[in-house]
DNA sequence: CCTTGATGAATGAACGTTCATTCTCATATA
DNA sequence: TATATGAGAATGAACGTTCATTCATCAAGG
């Protein structure tokens, strides 16, 4: 408490809290886990989390926004680099290999819940549209095509990535315990075959560019 | 009424009250649709439902069941087939191309429901070995190597396998409009996306299969 | 008249949310 | 320095609703 109350803003204190709670939704998923849960989980009273949450669908709207600017924030470094194949495979391998259960299990909840709440179906279709866009503008950039041309041709390759990006993460099969701290073993050799399938897409889109007109012939 | 009260064997009902309460599901999540609204669906008051499922959690557990059975008898297309690869790829693009939107997101509910009831991941895991153990099982007849090789090689082959095919259903992205009833565009360039990965992954199981010891050479 | 199938109102627990109240503490006042 | 003040932070009990589940009751067939 004297702690939070030394954090002036009151969004550094909303980030935190979405930190803190973050495994109880993933432990109970979202009807699962009781505003009291969540409010314990968050070092405080049931009544005093309306002041910052107005209500329970708030929070998992905020977590979509905070995960979306994450991600926002790593495709920039792929546009923005010079090695942009390179910064590509590094950032996809350090999400296959070191997967983050909780943030899995909460996406898991997310998509169960689009069935329910329209408004977080809308908020999910929008995450999925603009991580989309951002793995196409980057694969235009990788096979250096322009945003048209890339919309047009890598639009399915870019799906194909967040499928096989997410189906891993869910972690298909072979859970087995549910003992909720366990260090999921994610199986290396899928990991290992998911890795050289992301190769290959990235192969294809970088050939498929080839015989593109390409964006550096214009300067 | 007068219709199911011709219906003898209560197995049989049972199998036409999941059909008719899959659409509910599917619709309002698990959580989302009530008792009196699976009752209705299935033309019976909220009482006597009872009579048919002990619990909502035990509508769940038999529609695992069910699906599991169909797909058994899905691969024992294949084992029995004598062109076991052709037989795999029909099944896979019938699947790929025409998938059931209920059934998708009753899985979507079945995977977000695991995190709350133990008893529900327990039914998620033994279905997902399974289907596993099919997979790896076909795989071995197609590649024609024994069944302790098949599942020592194949198994991360299996899982990918697998997270394709439910990561297509999900239909990851570009849902967008939720409407219910509409019918879902899965965006047939992913779907061929979809089924060459496959495609090279078998390629790769029979690649890998000749540098094993046959199974044929035993006989 | 008894069995079977069906009803739908009743039950009780759980949950999201609200609100009257208390607490904390920096600042103002004397 | 000692005290008063007031605004925001925090509490936790209470509310109203929803929902899974149960049960007393009924209808019909043999």
């Amino acid at each position: 408490m004297t702690l939070a109350t030394i954090t002036r803003a009151p969004e550094l204190r909303s980030a935190e809290i979405l930190d803190s709670i973050k495994g109880v939704f993933a432990a109970k998923g979202f009807e699962g886990a009781s505003m009291q849960d969540l409010a314990r989980a968050a070092g405080m009273s049931a009544g005093n989390f309306y002041r910052y949450f107005p209500s329970k669908d708030a929070i998992i709207a905020a977590l979509i926004e905070r995960d979306l600017a994450e991600i926002q924030h790593e495709f920039n470094q792929i546009i923005l680099s010079n090695t942009p194949r390179e910064t590509f495979r590094n950032l996809v391998r350090a999400r296959v290999e070191a997967p983050d259960p909780r943030k899995e299990a909460i996406i898991t909840q997310i998509e169960a819940l689009a069935a329910q709440k329209p408004e977080i179906a809308a908020l999910k279709a929008r995450m999925e549209n603009e991580i989309l866009g951002y793995l196409v503008a980057a694969f235009g950039r990788i096979a250096n095509v322009g945003p048209d041309e890339s919309r047009l041709h890598f639009a399915a390759h870019g799906k194909l990535v967040m499928l096989l990006i997410r189906g891993l993460s869910i972690g298909c099969c072979a859970n087995g315990a549910p003992a909720p701290g366990a260090t999921r073993t994610p199986d290396p050799a899928l990991a290992e075959l998911v890795l050289t399938t992301l190769d290959r897409t990235l192969a294809d889109v970088v050939a498929i560019g080839t015989l593109l007109p390409r964006n550096d012939m214009k300067v």
